[in-house]
DNA sequence: TTTACTAACTGACACTATGTCAGTATAATC
DNA sequence: GATTATACTGACATAGTGTCAGTTAGTAAA
């Protein structure tokens, strides 16, 4: 294994599920148990007791902490959250060339992606599986939605995007990002992440900001001055 | 129900899995079933039991007709495909203006996923829980690639698309279809398609033919004349 | 050091779904 | 009417899930 996904689990200290805990030691070592084991297989494949298997405790030790594969599927769905939003960042937060920022955004997204694409596949598929996970995944995706919709909204009083309708742009976009990572770097061996950078950069500066800026990596301030 | 999925079958019956038939009229009552339970209830809850409680004969008879329930999905699937596939013939064969072309393309897919959609996510599901499946649906998704690639080239030869690697570029336009409809279309209720259709028109011609013409229903043969 | 208490864990069970197979019933053919 | 083939079924073996009564390990008071 590589790209230590192991540091995942520091990061989800603050997020956890209204369970009684009982060991917090337990409770790291079947998450990590788990990124082990979906690192290399899909979710599909993972039961309770293979999982189990992989720590020192028995199968119904299991859901002492969590109430089923899912909700486990949730807490990783948790880490990740936060990592991905973080990579985000520029964009969303960040003031000036929005073409810049938005390359910055892309190029963080895909690496953070990449590094943990194969996660991001399980928690997607395990999604499909559960109506309670399902919501949590699709509550994860909307606050996607809004963020971009917002700033679209922004960019176009600014007048640096043409009027159209930001909600259902927003949505496509998203899906776009998230079903493009899940199938270049879901699965191994994994894409090269460069290709799907530009692609993407592409498509979201085209759609947004016009054709002109998406040809090459200089900015739009740039190119006017 | 609504939207007269049943007519899907007639058409597959030219598509057919190298399993032994025995009586066609319970392959149907059973390719009926699923249609019926999958309009309005989820891949995850469906069961042979279930399906089979909806047909005139028992749980082992479906073992006769499919391996499982997954290769009833790639029934299915071979059903829409056929659907869809003639759903984007305008811009694939067709010359003249592109943007036209793309156009009359996506209000056709937006169409047909609109009407079909909770089966397309059907089918999107199931397929992460079965490695047959989510090849025969990968190998589904990348004859699209493959016809959007070459039609990409052979604009960029016609100067009508900026010069960029086609491939990621591909791939990724049609994630963002696949998943969008699966999103918007794929439970009830489902959305309005016609904000979905003006997205997807807008991202697809922004990305390939420039933000210019997107903006309008009008062309470009109509703007430069 | 023994005793009492509690948190963490486990063996065994009931349940559900799957896929298979030997065998039955029905229809077709001679 | 006997023979064969086809379509179907009851019953079984297997595998996974989630639960619960009960055991073990750890801690604190007497």
């Amino acid at each position: 294994m590589s790209d230590d996904p192991f540091n995942l689990i520091a990061s989800a200290l603050s997020q956890r599920d209204p369970v009684v805990i009982k060991s917090e030691r337990t409770r790291q070592a079947i998450l990590e148990a788990a990124l082990t084991f979906l690192w290399s297989r899909p979710f599909r494949v993972m039961t309770v007791r293979q999982l189990m298997a992989m720590t020192e405790v028995s199968r119904p030790a299991f859901y002492q902490y969590f109430q089923d594969l899912q909700q486990l599927m949730e807490a990783l769905l948790g880490m990740l959250a936060t990592e991905i939003l973080a990579a985000c960042e520029p964009w969303i937060t960040n003031t000036g060339d929005p073409v810049v920022l938005v390359r910055e955004s892309l190029t963080g997204l895909v690496s953070v992606c990449h590094r943990r694409g194969p996660f991001v596949k399980a928690i997607a598929d395990a999604a499909t599986t559960d109506e309670r996970l399902e919501r949590a995944w699709l509550a994860f995706v909307q606050q996607f939605d809004d963020t971009v919709d917002k700033r679209i909204r922004m960019d176009q009083e600014l007048k640096l995007t043409a009027e159209f309708d930001p909600r259902p742009a927003a949505h496509s976009l998203n899906m776009l990002n998230a079903y493009t990572f899940i199938s270049k770097f879901g699965r191994h061996p994994r894409s090269d992440p460069e290709p799907v950078r530009q692609a993407l950069i592409r498509i979201w500066v085209s759609t947004l900001y016009g054709s002109r800026w998406a040809e090459s990596e200089c900015s739009q301030l740039e190119r006017i001055r």
